[in-house]
DNA sequence: CAATTTATGTCAACAAGGCTGACATAAATT
DNA sequence: AATTTATGTCAGCCTTGTTGACATAAATTG
């Protein structure tokens, strides 16, 4: 009985822990984990006054060339809109290009240029450097138990979109490992 | 010799892959299990006009009741006046309460109320629903590597800081597996 | 062929939540 | 007594998200 009752107004002084049966250690690692992950690459945007919707834009052109804009809205799950204000400074500074659809001349395909596949993998470099980073210190096979847990994080609906596009061309070293 | 040399503008039609030395399946699953991590409270804080300010204001303060500004700042990474807006709004509302520093009386001390500390835990529930759910098929001793990962992935100079968080009646069940 | 649907683009307006710079106050420190 | 520190607050700006409405061209359907 450390805790008497309290009215409403009255300061807890207690801190929520994982006593709280709440998995505040890893929501919390989250948290750090990720807003330093996206850190990395803001000091590169900066110097083309990019902004990390810029970055997301780019990332997945590249990484899908051809996709559509319905395509990039799926992927981003943002608005036509929101899209359409980075879209275009990217088409305008040269990184994007669009190609009108060959079956169905209505869709835009994105595409990246020379310039732009250049910034995309400049911005992931930093990221990935930190990956290896915290990856060096992992035993043999803990990349699949991370990857397998990542994937878990995501949205079931949402999983199969990204079997799909990691299993396309991607990361081969996951065997490697 | 599957590419020719290319203009500029030219469209670029190979996917950006693994192969360019860059770790994009952890790049991307990173984005998109951070995405649908910090979407889950978006219903809850939908009903009080919050946003994800709000929470990371009402989470740190639940999990350091007492911090003060200034430390709230640091962990935040955010200015002051960032801060000011969404803490003002928490503290009309009766989630947070200030508490004049007991040694030094410039400081104020942010502690949740019980409907703040009630608020925190909502929130929390279903990502840690999220994180039991990744987990459940992990084998033992995945958790140990995932939160090693996570946390190497946290700049160094921060990394002290979690720990003592962390280490500060946070989740026993890490040593439970 | 005409009507409808679809993919995209665009305009206007708005909101959340970042930012900077300036200034005020009270309390601690020198 | 002067300075520094912790906090609060005002004004204004930017990015990036939102909604709703409308235009166009191309595909699809009746």
């Amino acid at each position: 009985m450390t805790q008497h009752p309290e009215r409403n107004e009255d300061p807890i002084k207690s801190a929520l822990s994982g006593d709280d049966g709440i998995d505040f250690t890893i929501i919390e690692l989250f948290f750090f984990a990720y807003r330093d992950f996206t850190s990395d690459p803001d000091q590169i945007l900066g110097e083309y006054a990019f902004g990390r919707a810029h970055h997301r834009v780019l990332h997945f052109v590249n990484r899908r060339p051809g996709l559509t804009v319905a395509e990039l809205l799926d992927v981003l799950k943002i608005t036509k809109q929101s899209l359409a204000r980075v879209l275009k400074q990217l088409i305008d500074t040269g990184h994007i290009v669009q190609v009108q659809g060959p079956r169905d001349r209505r869709q835009r395909e994105l595409y990246p240029t020379a310039k732009g596949r250049g910034l995309a993998l400049a911005l992931a470099a930093p990221q990935s450097r930190r990956i290896a980073a915290a990856l060096a210190e992992a035993a043999p096979g803990d990349r699949a138990a991370i990857e397998r847990f990542l994937l878990g994080m995501v949205n079931p609906e949402q999983r199969a979109q990204i079997d799909d596009q990691t299993a396309t061309g991607d990361d081969r070293r996951r065997e490697a490992g």
